[in-house]
RNA sequence: GCCCCGAUAGUAUAGUCCGGCCUAGAAUGCUGGCCUGUCGAGCCAGCGACCCGGGUUCAAAUCCCGGUCGGGGCGCCA
């Protein structure tokens, strides 16, 4: 049994006459003397309680003199229809109660439009995420999310559970963070990437994993955080990595169609105009990339893998001749890639090794896996990585792995890119970087 | 980890280059008052700040050094 019969969003002026029972906080006090205006916000929209000054209890008079912004409270009234209103419609109270008021002035104002830099925003997290703009950042993800996993349901995808806690380093490359595991040293994952392959090679072979990776890298950029999280999916039995290719393009094109669908009046609050991507995504490949790059006059080093700036230079390829945000890179040279990569056969310098691209943006990167047992070993040689270190997952592969790949997509970034943020912090309840582990 | 930049009321800022005219300014917020249709309400009055440590100087918000924190770029990557 709720305290309120009616969240705000969902009082119209056809309800004109009924009788509501709204909670929620004060969001603005307007005193005009005579007459007092009440917005009161909830999860989902405000609406103004009005008090004017002889038509409403002696009572409410009193009680509401006291009021402040942030109080927590609820109102008992009836719903008027008055095309002066905000949409229509305001309460005309009978009852208010507050549950509970501030102890202190706020430190940010949560309805006052003067700008607060991000890092106050972020110590003030929680009062941050009170204003309608903020929260509808998070109303979206969540559907992206939604989106995301309904197609992915429908594909046949099962959702996995893969460890945070690892006992052995599983890429190398970036670092791990170190945690004590009773009298053991173990590992935060960087990614569930590997344990994924073995679930795969297990015989669940579509799944997908929802969760957090860790870095434990100085990174001071507004596009890495210690802590975030990815739609990881992996499957088996493909023909190559375009399999996974055209998933990953559904998926998120199914992630956007649900937020444009279900979250108009949070697009609208940030200003934003949402259009579907079209498929499938275009492709650039290895070693063409080399070409496209020189002719925007960057020299990459054939084999050598491409960096920041020629990813702004892709992008801004990909929209002038394909006039898309989304792409593909393939092919990427093995050197730069992860062991466990395919190769392609035919020329193994190549991988089949796959990263998507959004408005310039790494977003996931993937590819089809190498699971022919001799080959992995041979790349782990090739990688100068110990045999030992890897056995636990490398053992695995000597009883009959089909072909798999996958990917994994940061929720973060693609939420960041698809609404313009300047910062992944913006796109995180409570981002972990190097500097900020509070709140 | 490397490079560049910054830190002034609760918030966001002006002032810093060229030290004194700063008793640090306007906004917003907060407190009090006026106001019967506001919707970033309005009007009047008040409250409130130079990141920390050291140095230079007759004099430091302002110049120098160190620290902490923040912003950005690179690397790493989701």
């Amino acid at each position: 049994m709720s305290l309120r019969t009616h969240y705000t969003s969902e009082i119209k002026p056809e309800d004109n006459g009924k009788e509501v029972i709204i909670a929620g906080w004060i969001h603005r006090i307007r005193d005009l003397g005579g007459v007092r205006f009440l917005i009161i916000r909830d999860m989902k929209d405000t609406i103004q309680v009005t008090i004017k000054k002889g038509e409403v209890p002696q009572d409410l008079l009193e009680i509401t003199e006291k009021l402040r912004e942030e109080c927590v409270v609820t109102v008992k009234g009836i719903v008027k229809a008055n095309r002066i209103a905000p949409k229509g419609r305001e309460i005309i109270p009978k009852e208010i109660k507050v549950l509970d008021k501030p102890v202190e002035n706020l430190p940010i104002s949560i309805s006052s439009k003067t700008e607060i830099g991000l890092d106050t925003r972020l110590n003030y997290r929680v009062l941050d995420l009170r204003r309608p703009e903020v929260l509808a950042i998070f109303k979206i993800q969540s559907k992206l999310v939604e989106g995301m996993e309904e197609y992915l349901i429908e594909q046949k995808f099962y959702k996995v559970f893969t460890p945070c806690i690892i006992g052995a380093a599983s890429e190398g490359g970036s670092e791990v963070f170190p945690v004590i595991y009773f009298n053991r040293s173990a590992f935060l994952r960087q990614d569930p990437q590997l344990h994924r392959q073995l679930v795969v090679i297990s015989g669940l072979d579509r799944i997908y994993d929802l969760g957090p990776s860790w870095r434990a890298e100085l990174s001071h950029t507004p596009r890495h955080l210690c802590e975030h999280r990815g739609c990881a999916v992996e499957m088996g039995f493909i023909k190559d990595e375009y399999d996974i290719m055209r998933v990953q393009e559904n998926l998120i094109v199914r992630g956007i169609m649900k937020v444009k669908k279900e979250c108009g009046e949070e697009l609208e609050l940030l200003n934003k105009k949402l259009e579907v991507p079209s498929t499938p995504f275009p492709e650039l490949r290895f070693p063409d990339v080399y070409d496209i790059l020189e002719a925007y006059g960057k020299k990459i080093p054939f084999g050598e893998d491409y960096d920041r700036e020629s990813e702004l230079i892709l992008a801004k390829y990909v929209k002038e001749k394909y006039k898309s945000d989304f792409f593909f890179v393939n092919r990427f040279p093995f050197k730069v890639k992860p062991f466990y990569v395919m190769k392609v056969d035919e020329d193994p310098q190549w991988a089949r090794s796959v990263d998507l691209i959004y408005k310039g943006l790494e977003l996931s990167s993937g590819g089809q896996r190498e699971h022919r047992y001799e080959k992995i070993i041979e790349q782990i040689k090739e990688k100068g990585i110990s045999l030992l270190s890897l056995q636990w997952f490398t053992d695995f592969f000597k009883y009959g792995a089909p072909p798999h790949g996958g990917f994994n997509i940061g929720i973060e970034r693609l939420t960041m890119q698809l609404l313009d943020l300047s910062n992944i912090r913006e796109a995180t309840l409570f981002p972990r970087t190097p500097e900020r582990l509070l709140p």
